[in-house]
DNA sequence: TTGAAAGCGCTAACAT
DNA sequence: ATGTTAGCGCTTTCAA
């Protein structure tokens, strides 16, 4: 039982024969304080094992923190239209507390248009910033000045090392593409030639989906799978009926039995071909709960789906950056997300549960 | 942007031409107001779109909820135990609230340990209650008490429709069962004999393990998996070494090529029995993140693993919980959560990352 | 270096 | 039926 009163800063001072005011200022390390006083206010703090009370702390400092999330235009994505879904449901459930949350969205294919909204965060003056460093370079930069202005800020979805971040929230890439072959290997009846389909519009992704598909590659050579052979094919920015017919002429040239795909987007590109063309016996995994794949993965199309919830992500990230800033608790350095396997028969469950 | 100030009680009551009493009253319908009053607040209310300040109000309210939860003693058995961590989880989290959060354990292999312990929590005097109703008819008569009391109450794990609570948390069983199906015969090389086993102790669970049994066989029925007989077989409450024989005799005997085990101890008691006699060449479906589970998924043994995630069900009917209580939010009638694939290339990625 | 006191927005007891 | 007011525990000015 621990029916006891909570101790209050109150408490403290009358033990330690100070007022509130110095118990608050040791508490907090600010203003000058006396030896004796520090130290008489250190035992008691000690003795009761005091926890300051955090309502009543957000409430008395009547602060409102503003936190931005820089992130591409979720008009032009489809995966990215999740993250911002995940950001909208970070402001309600934040929205009691002190904090102004607000977005800040960029033109995923244009490094400028990143630069330009990247000022404009800046300009915003946040207390903490949640961001997708699609662009490298650009990133680094953006960050610089952050750390040097002694701003926080959160990576997901891509991660930058170097940029030393309070928190990285992302998935395990390289494993990511080791469930991508486990899952693939296990559904092709014919061993034969598998390929590794990299489309993307813009070359920035290119060396995460790489990490993909070592990951992809190195299962097959642990598991010593050697009736299979692995081939990759990077599809860049073209336009679609070019990209059919591409995709289309490799799939027959090579006699490709499996294909995993290392994009979102490229999932549902890749499975259109598929269906149009009636080639639906070859096993397809690809990634993530687009309404394209969706669909295409209840038609039997795409075989497998790994989740990487960028909803989630970014829900997280933002009430990281709040526990942070309003409640003075330390985000993990980095939370890598669970691989969600997602099957024509578990799907439903992931579509209609809630933020999970 | 939104830069206006929050409005505060004392503005509607300002605007409303009333004191900030009304205001509250109103708000939380309580004591008596007259019809003109309730309007022109109303109103005001309507137009500002006021949004209480949640902190204010707990601090305000200097009101600490008692929440009990009611569960099979951990130490008994390591799903349970598993379930018990999520509530340690959220007495972390909520602790900073006013509410004191207490567990109570019962022993799951005795119906009068469930009546005793269910005794003790009323008289905690809970203002809200999260139960793993195990006992079902034991478990009627507590709610009828909690009803009576108008103490709100919410069920994980296990559910009861006819309990009528306040919320729901837990899988849809019978997709579950499918999900097992879609696994195992995606994997099993020569279609043929398939087992699903029932193992457990006490015969209370059998409805609900039938459950997953029926949606088992309905994938099979429903994808014409013709060359695949599904046997059911059910293990009760005997001793181990009698278990293990029994079992490795109809496996044998039947010439079974998978395994399906609706129990998370069963499934290592099963991967256990494959893995002395060898038998690991027969696909292995079961439950839960359990240690020996881990240890046999890692070994290859078991296959694919269904996650029903007993420490987020508990953490989040905590969650519900004090959010009903101090928020007074209305949790979802039912919150079925996604049924998670475990295999050998993603386990990793679950056992790592945080509550998720 | 320290303390007194006025908030923060809401609740609830007490008047009227 | 309605208003006044003293808290809740902490922060933050301001004066000493």
């Amino acid at each position: 039982m621990e029916g006891f009163k909570n101790i209050r800063i109150k408490d403290i001072a009358e033990m330690a024969g100070v007022s509130v005011a110095t118990v608050d200022r040791v508490l907090h390390r600010r203003g000058k304080i006396s030896e004796k006083a520090l130290s008489k206010v250190m035992d008691a703090l000690e003795q009761t094992g005091f926890k300051p009370n955090l309502i009543a702390s957000t409430l008395g400092s009547n602060k409102t923190f503003r936190i931005a999330a820089l992130l591409p235009d979720p008009a032009l994505d489809d995966y990215w239209r999740l993250s911002a879904e995940g950001i909208i449901k970070a402001k309600e459930d934040w929205g009691q507390y002190n904090v102004h949350i607000e977005s800040f969205y960029f033109n995923l294919y244009e490094k400028t248009s990143f630069k330009e909204v990247a000022d404009r965060v800046l300009d915003f003056q946040p207390d903490g910033v949640l961001v997708a460093p699609i662009f490298h370079r650009e990133s680094l930069v953006f960050f610089d000045i952050l750390h040097f202005k002694g701003i926080p800020y959160i990576l997901f979805n891509t991660n930058i090392p170097e940029a030393k971040p309070i928190s990285f929230i992302g998935q395990d890439l390289y494993q990511s593409g080791r469930v991508g072959a486990e899952m693939l290997s296990g559904k092709v009846v014919n061993p034969g030639n598998i390929a590794v389909m990299h489309i993307y519009e813009e070359i920035q992704n290119a060396v995460h989906l790489k990490e993909k598909e070592r990951g992809f590659r190195d299962f097959f050579a642990d598991n010593k799978l050697s009736n299979f052979t692995v081939s990759s094919y990077d599809f860049g920015n073209c336009d679609e009926s070019e990209f059919d017919r591409n995709l289309l002429d490799v799939i027959t040239r090579d006699d490709i039995t499996g294909i995993f795909v290392t994009t979102s987007k490229g999932s549902h590109l890749t499975a259109s071909v598929l269906d149009q063309s009636g080639k639906k016996n070859i096993v397809l995994v690809g990634y993530d709960l687009l309404q394209d794949n969706i669909h295409y993965m209840y038609n039997g199309v795409i075989n497998f789906l790994i989740n990487q919830n960028p909803q989630k992500q970014a829900f997280l990230g933002i009430s990281y950056l709040v526990n942070f800033l309003v409640f003075k608790k330390q985000p993990p350095a980095s939370d890598l997300f669970p691989l969600e396997i997602i099957t024509k028969e578990n799907i439903k469950s992931y579509l209609y549960s809630g933020v999970h």
